[in-house]
DNA sequence: TGCAAAATAGAACGATCGTTCGTTTTATTT
DNA sequence: AAATAAAACGAACGATCGTTCTATTTTGCA
């Protein structure tokens, strides 16, 4: 005779399912948890792995479902639509880049080493996942001439973040690390630009030594704004 | 009575619809012109400018078949596959990114005099233009986690120009603009940085005044490499 | 002018797309 | 345990995708 399961296991699994589809796992979290709300996080966990390889416009409800083993229509329903899916795509993006990039460096204290930190933890974010895009920067160039509401969500996002590391700039020139008439726009751009040219060469070209290039970079960039005090606390 | 056109223009028009559906220019070449050729060139033409909106994976036979005012079989049979489209549309890119950045570049005494030339080109056939972004940029993040011989052309065609302005570096040391210790391919990608940079701001979060950042922190780098005889020859 | 070759059209293919709808199965509450 | 609400399924929709045929038209050359 076959093994009888206890009827959790043979639910129509699709909260389960997700592990079996071999998701990453912050799944269990919100703790009503209706297991509607349990599900779309599965669903939006799943999206943002597919995302992250083909894009964000290179989502498809069809191969979310068979990865989730669930139909279509089942993913369907917990949007209403494919536009909102993308958006909760970009939000998830959104809340991880925080957690990951944002909030370990506010543990550092303000000033060069909490920019020192932000840079690190973005770099660290933006490539040296083996797999895994960026999406604030395949987003970009997937959506500059693509109007609507996932553009806005997007650059949203980005600019919230790019506020955050402009905050970063003038407070560690508050704090003296910076020579006082520092454009902190300009050294935000020049930043910007390093963590970009290294998302190319490093996922794309696959250029050894990217990691190292873009952090020379950074020191360059210290040597141009950075007062004397500051030229020590980077090299640690 | 209605008025007789010549046989020329009432002919099956693929030639002659291009320019009906507003595509910029650069058709009649090839001089034997077997018309097919022609076809194919004017073809290619504007699935560049489809693909300068949607990107490389936007490329749609059926809707360059509208745009061409032809039937999709027959913009098909030019290529034989989809994948051969993208890699002509590739190639042309890079003709053309020659014609506009690279050759005219040539013409400046080589040294900083030629690796300015070539950085203000770029920057202009990657922003400045209002629409149409750049291909070497938006492809890269589109094929970055795909492989195939579509991204093999892109990356073939990026490290060509990318080799060129690093050999440009190098022969702006060897001319005695840059410090003998210059690291060549570290100021080349600190260049590249600030080419992406412009293009992200620029046509995605369409921040005012990206140009002036990307060419200011392009005086910085040459502040650091450069000699002192090299400083006035940038600010003309 | 006539004829072979090249170029294009047109219809159809199987697949996949996002979306809708009615039904059925689960989960939650009474 | 029964009743109600939430969640998921399954089938179908029209549209579009790249591709494959065959038939027709146009072109280039003798």
């Amino acid at each position: 005779m076959s093994v009888s399961f206890p009827s959790k296991l043979t639910s129509r699994l699709p909260v389960a399912g997700v592990r079996a589809a071999g998701v990453s796992s912050n799944v269990v979290r919100s703790n009503p948890a209706h297991k509607g709300q349990q599900t779309k996080a599965a669903i939006v966990d799943a999206a943002l792995e597919q995302a992250t390889h083909l894009g964000i416009e290179g989502l498809s409800i069809g191969a979310l479902a068979d990865a989730m083993q669930m139909s279509k229509s089942g993913v369907f329903a917990h949007f209403g639509s494919r536009e909102e899916l993308q958006i909760s795509v970009v939000r998830e993006y959104h809340t991880r880049f925080e957690i990951e990039v944002f909030y370990p460096a506010l543990q550092q204290p303000r000033g060069l080493p909490r920019l020192h930190a932000m840079f690190k933890n973005w770099m660290h974010r933006t490539s040296v996942e083996l797999d895994s895009g960026c999406i604030y920067i395949s987003g970009a160039v997937e959506f500059d001439d693509r109007p609507g509401l996932v553009r806005e969500a997007l650059a949203d996002s980005v600019r919230i973040w790019l506020a955050a590391m402009h905050r970063a700039v003038v407070q560690a020139r508050d704090e003296g690390h910076l020579l006082p008439d520092a454009d902190a726009h300009q050294m935000a751009f020049e930043i910007h630009g390093l963590i970009l040219a290294l998302h190319y060469e490093a996922r794309f070209l696959k250029t050894p030594g990217s990691i190292v290039r873009a952090h020379t970079g950074f020191t360059h960039i210290l040597a141009r704004y950075g007062t004397g005090a500051s030229r020590l606390a980077i090299t640690a």
